[in-house]
DNA sequence: CGCCGAGCTAAGCGCTTGCTTACACTGGTG
DNA sequence: CACCAGTGTAAGCAAGCGCTTAGCTCGGCG
């Protein structure tokens, strides 16, 4: 019976989504709930929201269909709360990775935020699948509050474009639309993880993040 | 009646889409079953492939639920066709482009390839929010039938690193995964065009072919 | 005229949807 | 012991789903 809840997952999946969603903190609530977080997760990463039954949810995490409903309030209520959590780690992420370069300069910054939204959108891309591509399924209220953090994510990187911009070291015509690129090309990376590239996460990382310099570096030849 | 069929649709929008599914060759079929397809992409690019109900759509289209069952055999019917129009189109967009520079080397025709892309993407972002999002919901065989389509806008990105290498003109370690990033930055414009940007299609397009030429470039400092 | 095929609809079939209700079991607390 | 909050289920409701059926209208053609 315990095995049942992630019987359709491959163990490694199942793993990477279980340290997804279980911080040992147990604010997540109790062993059902969680199981009811992973279900969900690799169900909507795999047929997306309006494809997902409840019944499906209730199925993977050993329940009944009532079971859902004795831990969330609706199916929205769950997908809410994986969206919402699913961000707020990812700006954890991404501001960790900025403060721990210190002071080496928008170059060095620049490279350790692409360098870890992209290893981690590749690690966690069924999480980051569910994440980034069916918030316009959720209430207007809650829509709005997620899609705040997304901006955070946002004005992060455009800072650092705007700053190295300043201090002479990029040379960025445009900051907002360069801005946009480079977070599509990490965002987008959720969407075909693994299947186009058998990449580890961290060489990924490593090649996006050396992509963002270019993409930001002054060019010597102006052609 | 006629106006019907577009009544949720804002003018400029309904006009790209009657352009985009009105060749004129009508072999597409009668005027019911072009305002169908019209119906049908504005409906899935708003709520997806499982969102989107057969009444949904023949509500838009001015026709009772069964009409859609006289122009096409079924939902995943209507849903393959328009996806298949819709790469064949954006393919040809591709390729179109990168003929017209004829000779001028790789650099000219990675600039025109993304940009030319970029460009289609922001004019036709509905139509290729459908295209580009949902193709797991095709049968196996519609899939396949697809992603070769799809495969075929990778190779002739790929080609034009490879070249760009070989020729001495790009710096290009990871050219696969270069590829894949470029891909991402251009597909991903149909995600959140027009609403985190409001640049013309062509301004956005002459951005990301320029950014593109960055990414192959080589660097002279090396960092 | 009679007939036909194309286009369309009203009605509805069998099934699934999100969610609720009524009830049962369990372990801990007074 | 009694009680209760927490956790779960079996059954089922109203609504919506994709799709089918039977029959209508209408222009074109012998």
């Amino acid at each position: 019976m315990s095995e049942a809840s992630t019987a359709r997952l491959d163990e490694a999946q199942a793993r990477g989504l279980a340290e997804m969603w279980d911080d040992g903190t147990g604010h997540l609530g109790p062993a059902s709930a969680r199981r009811l977080l992973v279900a969900a997760v690799d169900a909507f990463a795999a047929r997306g929201y309006h494809g997902t039954s409840t019944r499906d949810i209730a199925d993977r995490a050993g329940l009944s269909p009532a079971g859902v409903y004795v831990h969330f309030a609706s199916k929205e209520d769950l997908f809410y709360r994986i969206t919402l959590v699913g961000h707020q780690r990812t700006l954890h992420n991404a501001v960790l990775a900025v403060q721990e370069v210190g002071d080496g300069g928008p170059a060095a910054r620049l490279h350790a935020v692409i360098e870890a939204q992209t290893t981690w959108q590749a690690r966690h891309h069924t999480t980051a699948r569910v994440v980034e591509y069916d918030l316009p399924c959720l209430s207007p209220e809650h829509y709005e509050e997620v899609s705040a953090l997304r901006r955070e994510i946002t004005a992060l990187v455009r800072g650092i474009l705007h700053e190295g911009v300043r201090a002479g070291v990029f040379d960025v015509p445009n900051v907002d639309g360069t801005t946009l690129a480079l977070l599509s090309m990490v965002t987008d990376v959720a969407r075909w993880y693994p299947s186009n590239s058998r990449q580890p996460p961290e060489e990924l990382g490593k090649l996006y993040a050396d992509l963002a310099l270019r993409m930001a570096a002054p060019h010597t030849s102006d052609s």
